[in-house]
DNA sequence: CCCATTAGTATCAAAAAGGTGCCTACTATA
DNA sequence: TATAGTAGGCACCTTTTTGATACTAATGGG
């Protein structure tokens, strides 16, 4: 279950991946920034890079300027809804009673 | 849902709720230790800490020697039950697709 | 010429996570 | 007497992750 973990790694990788599954249809890189702010380029790119990688998503260059790139989620990462439904679910019924001490 | 990544943080948070919800009854840190190997005590203890401090986990220390403290998940902690069998299922059936490059 | 746009890359710096070794308190056992 | 076992604390160090900033390419608009 440890690569579980590993494969959501990262603080913004299920905000991402969430998205791209509930939008099931390709998105943008710059929509995903805004999706899941404030993420930087940087670790956006990274995160979809490795999600790339897993087979979990498509990455698609359109060769126009400016530059327009879009990500899809597969059918592997489709799987994961039910799972990230259920955190999500989780997130909304108890999130406010964590302490967000840091 | 950045708060849940951060809930499950680090690399050892989900083993060891998981066993704490699976037992359901109070765990001692040895056991612990020896369920989410190769765990270092000094990880394990800061994990059991912050579940603490979320409500997830109770803590029960025995005045005794040698030392016997034992976690136990709370009404909380088991709610993220169905949550977590959603990952482990997941795990069963997508764990073997992924690759593990570093 | 100047500016904006998009999806990056390169570089540097900071923060978080993880590892190792040493110490304790008391008991039991060899 | 020496050693093991328990659940840590504390100090130090390395690695990994994350973040901040600047820079780029190719085009259109003013």
């Amino acid at each position: 279950m440890v690569a579980f973990v590993n494969l959501i790694s990262g603080k913004w990788a299920i905000p991402i991946l969430y998205r791209l599954i509930v939008e099931g249809r390709p998105v943008r890189f710059g929509e995903l920034q805004r999706a899941a702010a404030p993420i930087t380029q940087k670790e956006l790119t990274r995160h979809l890079r490795l999600f790339e990688e897993q087979g979990l998503v498509t990455r698609t260059v359109h060769p126009e300027m400016p530059p327009r790139v879009e990500y899809t989620i597969t059918d592997l990462g489709r799987t994961l809804q039910p799972t990230l439904d259920s955190l999500a679910a989780w997130m909304r019924t108890h999130g406010a009673t964590l302490s967000h001490t840091k």
